[in-house]
DNA sequence: AACTCGGGGCA
DNA sequence: TGCCCAGAGTT
């Protein structure tokens, strides 16, 4: 298993490789960043901006999309993957805001958690992008990326894998670290087919010099 | 813990 | 054409 200095290296060579790994998603105001994360479970980034402009611009504030329509939020979304859950979050989830929060944007993980369609990885995104506090969002590719590189142990959960990240990664470098590992799980180290050939990790990364033997 | 939503991206 | 995916809610 790796130790935290490991970690911290095997994070650093990713930032050489990627140096420009943030997020793709459109940055407008927390509110429509957060609805914005929350389209994109399931989707790229890149879908999720092509349909943004035109929905946020039909509603604007919270209180235009706790009166919406379902199947007016939905044709603006029909290219996303899970459409008519997300729009069914994105409504209910302003008028959760408008209710409990006076249509502001809460800066705590437990309050964003709360908010239909925000989990962990949604809320930690937002903490993070919208509101400079730390966090450590564990998806898909930072789930199989730390597995991999043995930062965590393979049979994991979720929340087992935050908890570890958050202990070997220093907190300044935990929003780089994810968008690092993000970029490495999307470009470098796929989930199907790996470019372990060419991977500048190879001689700490047990699974793939397995995958390089055969 | 398993099931469901679902069009896109990619082999 | 088939398979998986920058998740979260429900049961």
């Amino acid at each position: 298993m790796l130790n935290s200095e490991e970690t911290v290296k095997a994070l650093n060579v990713m930032g050489e490789v990627f140096p420009n790994a943030t997020t793709s998603l459109t940055k407008t105001d927390p509110f429509h960043f957060m609805l914005s994360v929350i389209l994109s479970a399931q989707a790229t980034d890149k879908a999720v901006n092509l349909v943004t402009p035109a929905l946020f611009e039909r509603y604007k504030t919270p209180v235009d999309l706790a009166n919406a329509s379902l199947p007016e939020v939905e044709s603006y979304i029909k290219t996303l993957g899970l459409y008519r859950n997300k729009a069914r979050f994105l409504v209910k989830c302003s008028q959760e805001l408008l209710e409990r929060f006076n249509g502001v944007v809460p800066k705590t993980r437990k309050e964003l958690m709360s908010l239909t369609g925000v989990g962990r990885k949604t809320a930690d995104v937002v903490l993070a992008e919208c509101f400079g506090i730390p966090a450590f969002a564990v998806d898909t590719h930072v789930s199989r990326v730390a597995k991999r590189l043995a930062i965590v142990p393979p049979e994991s959960d979720v929340l087992t894998i935050e908890k570890i990240l958050m202990r070997k990664v220093p907190k300044d470098l935990w929003i780089k670290g994810h968008h690092r590992m993000i970029f490495w799980g999307r470009y470098q180290c796929m989930a199907r087919n790996p470019k372990c050939e060419t991977c500048p990790l190879l001689d700490i990364c047990q699974e793939g010099q397995i995958r390089v033997m055969r």
